[in-house]
DNA sequence: CGGATGAATTAGACATGTCTAACATCCGGC
DNA sequence: GCCGGATGTTAGACATGTCTAATTCATCCG
């Protein structure tokens, strides 16, 4: 009756393994059993029945790892794009907080219909980065999943762009938000204290020291010193 | 894992179910195993079977017919709360229209956590009704289903204002959102076109003819001229 | 009073999605 | 070449929510 399921065998649980596999892969993470069940919050022996479920209805393919179909990878870029779609909103028209908004939509996206989802993409100006500066997958065409590369390991004085920040840590989120890192600035990259510390960086004048785990929830790229 | 449920023992198809009962109840309507087969579109076996488990949640009480208990009444007012705050946010923030907003809210109605829920009725700044005109039960604190009603059988000559229009049929809505009528709006009634004929009314010098099933969808009360 | 009718429940099945416990398999190290 | 540990699958169970078919039960009518 009124589930919350949309076209043939798309439920929410589907989703949400197809939108994980494809978040994994697209990582450069392999996508084993193991990785989706700590992903997922599942027991493995789930992981198996779904991806068993998943292989018959040619969702996913399975060799060394699983790797998703085209029409699996369909799928998993609309799931993507309503995620990020309403990240989007609940930030911009609702004023949530970036660190908040991971969490709605991670519900929300299996109850958005196209319609609304159409509307909210119109409201919003079409846009294509989500709060984190994820990309958000157009409705129709090719979509660009790139990561750059991550703050940790960026050579001391260089200059760094963020451009997007890794939404599952929300308290790390809001740290890092406090301290005005956000997509779009620009970090003069110091020294990284011996030993395992902290990660030295410069932001507008402001001294800032990031934790290792910090360093790599944040990617962007080196921007060329223009001499 | 991340499925569309809350508390406890509350899913989305329990919400639907107590949020029927609910309506049901307050439409004065007799709230049986049959009424909620038909209203909820599954089979009887299948209301029996989530009545036994009602029942033993201590959601509704089994005597002639069903009915909520006060914790039964607690949920379903959270539930129908959710729908009505969604259906006016949709229609006042995304300009959708009356009769597109029921279907879209009886999804996400299901995956509206309280913090989204109070940000929503921020921005709206606390509404009391929906599009339809129906009552939005507060937070906490009593609520009022009262339906007024109905324009059929009202008395040719007299003033009706009308208060509610019933969200169940989107086709009929549209129809009568061409028309005008909407609540707030007051109509002057006419006659009964003899042998089930067209009701007459007028709204704004224009002259509506109404059928029998419209008149039955359109709640209100009679103004009392004053001379 | 007895049978037809209709409403509700019971019985039994299935799909989805999860779990724990047990088993299989592979792979690196010795 | 075998062995232990990690990784994954199978087996079996359970909860939720639905279905159809069969049964029970009350009621109404002749
Ligand atoms: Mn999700
Ligand atoms: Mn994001
Ligand atoms: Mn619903
Ligand atoms: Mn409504």
């Amino acid at each position: 009756m009124s589930n919350i399921r949309r076209v043939g065998t798309m439920t929410a649980a589907v989703e949400d393994y197809l939108k994980t596999i494809f978040l994994l892969s697209t990582r450069g993470e392999p996508v084993t059993t193991g990785a989706l069940a700590r992903e997922l919050h599942v027991s493995s022996p789930s992981v198996s029945a779904m991806m068993k479920r998943l292989s018959d209805g040619h969702l996913v393919d399975r060799g060394t790892g699983v790797h998703l179909t085209e029409q699996g990878v369909r799928e998993a870029l609309r799931v993507v794009r309503r995620h990020r779609l309403l990240e989007t909103f609940l930030a911009q028209s609702l004023g949530m907080s970036w660190d908040e908004v991971h969490v709605e939509a991670e519900l929300l996206e299996h109850a958005l219909s196209e319609r609304l989802e159409a509307r909210i993409d119109a409201a919003l100006g079409h846009p294509t980065r989500d709060p984190h500066g994820d990309p958000i997958p157009p409705a129709a065409g090719a979509h660009d999943e790139s990561w750059g590369r991550p703050l940790a390991g960026t050579p001391s004085g260089s200059r760094f762009r963020v451009e997007r920040v890794s939404d599952r840590d929300s308290a790390a989120l809001r740290y890092l938000g406090e301290k005005g890192i956000r997509p779009g600035f620009v970090l003069e990259v110091g020294d990284q204290e011996p030993y395992g510390g902290s990660f030295m960086v410069r932001l507008g004048g402001e001294q800032i020291a990031l934790g290792q785990v910090l360093t790599h929830l944040v990617f962007g790229t080196i921007i060329e010193e223009e001499s």
